[in-house]
DNA sequence: CGGGTTCTTGAAGTGGATCAAAATCAGTGG
DNA sequence: CCACTGATTTTGATCCACTTCAAGAACCCG
């Protein structure tokens, strides 16, 4: 099967192959719907790297969760120029914001190679009446999500070293959270322009933050790999912001 | 009746007063009730100027709508010092962040005398079942919402003069939405430092744009008490930033 | 191996923060 | 009605974090 915009659709059984079965509004809105015997209108999408899974002003008739991946949610400034408002990873819902609107507002792009989870708008109205788990989800989502953006505005107010330390925190506790385990290496799916553009900072100033997370032993680095060496130096970056930086400055001449 | 905060509980019938009756969450969760046989736990709670709603950590059991009067939600700052996340005149709801959420990790403070309607999750729960009118409008009051947070950040990343710019046009079509008419005047409910705090800009800053402002002639303000000169001028300046000012700038020597 | 992105590094410019201080305003009580 | 106190607002001068501009360097892919 392939829609207008040439993604696929992959199976009926969306959370056969799906890491987080079971726990994501997805499942519980094709569990719902099982429940009073009804097929489930419940799709899995594939995306290449690049592709959209929506565009700003297409109909908002179903929102998404991500199963494997990763995409960015973008909008674009006065300028012109790329907005990016959110990173997605497995698990994460997509288009929560256009609840109440009928056309998107943002636009929806892979990283990579990505699969998401796509439950019609009906089909949600429909399970919600019925389910009080469904509503339960979706608050939680819709709450999570708030969360978020909340503390995204915090983060933006903050100076860039804390900024970026603070998303390299949040990207080693969500993949600690999704694989269940302390990891402390993980790839980056997006470029340093994608992250200037998230955290409204210049290309150049990513790279310098970088460059110097290194240079401080916080990280190590190479390319879009990472390696988090003193989690603890990364929190009191970003809480404290640049009041004082780490003790090892004493290097050039 | 006076609950633990000294706010008061006014009304059983809680939108015989209010401006937006019927077109707000909490009326039709009270309608929806009301179409069961169900006494409504909807209530309206007084509030004076700089008291709270409620405080971080207080249990999120209720949403609000504002049926009069202004609050600002705020968060505390890494360092301690007050955010300010949103502004919320009536017909605003309050609390759809904490829909997942035990407790509230905001605190809504009143900005003036003022009037909200309370309701409890409990209700919300109950009639989002029965009634599509209520996840309409509560869908409805979500979106616009993530709507609302998209737009901001976006505001954010423009510079001083834009971000007052749009404030003030926001600040004007939510007037005219709400009165239904074409008015140019409004008395901001909010400091100086209070609109820092939200636009994320040192109150000295907020106030040379103001002056500024009035020396282009694009406003004329005493005080709080604001007149938007030339409407289609804030736009341009909200939309296109700095690149160009206004003409008038010969005056220095 | 060429040609495009993506990333890094350096030098210079600037918007807004910060510091400092005066001016205005809002109560409050004599 | 006015003097007094504390909060809010305004204005000026200085400073700095980040942007912008400019150029390499590294990477990637056909």
């Amino acid at each position: 099967m392939t829609d207008v915009n040439n993604t696929q659709t992959v199976s009926q059984f969306p959370c056969d192959n799906c890491l987080r079965s079971g726990r994501c509004l997805g499942s519980v809105v094709v569990k719902a719907g099982a429940d009073h015997q009804r097929a489930s209108e419940v799709t899995v999408v594939q995306l290449q790297r690049g592709q959209p899974l929506f565009r700003t002003g297409d109909a908002a008739n179903a929102v998404y969760v991500v199963q494997s991946g990763a995409l960015k949610a973008r909008r674009t400034s006065y300028e012109g120029d790329e907005e990016i408002l959110a990173f997605r990873l497995p698990g994460d819902a997509i288009g929560l914001d256009a609840l109440g609107q009928r056309m998107q507002n943002t636009e929806a792009v892979a990283l990579c190679s990505t699969r998401v989870c796509r439950v019609p708008l009906e089909a949600l109205h429909r399970e919600l009446r019925s389910s009080p788990e469904v509503s339960e989800m979706l608050f939680d989502d819709v709450g999570r999500e708030f969360e978020r953006l909340h503390e995204h505005l915090q983060t933006e107010r903050r100076p860039a070293q804390a900024r970026i330390a603070a998303f390299l925190l949040a990207q080693l506790k969500r993949r600690q959270r999704l694989f269940g385990a302390q990891i402390d290496r993980f790839t980056l799916p997006m470029t340093r322009v994608d992250l200037g553009r998230y955290l409204a900072l210049a290309t150049e100033t990513v790279s310098r933050m970088f460059t110097r997370l290194q240079q401080d032993g916080v990280i190590s680095c190479d390319g879009n790999a990472v390696q988090v060496l003193k989690a603890t130096a990364l929190e009191a970056m970003a809480g404290a912001g640049a009041e004082e930086r780490a003790p090892a400055l004493a290097k050039a001449a």
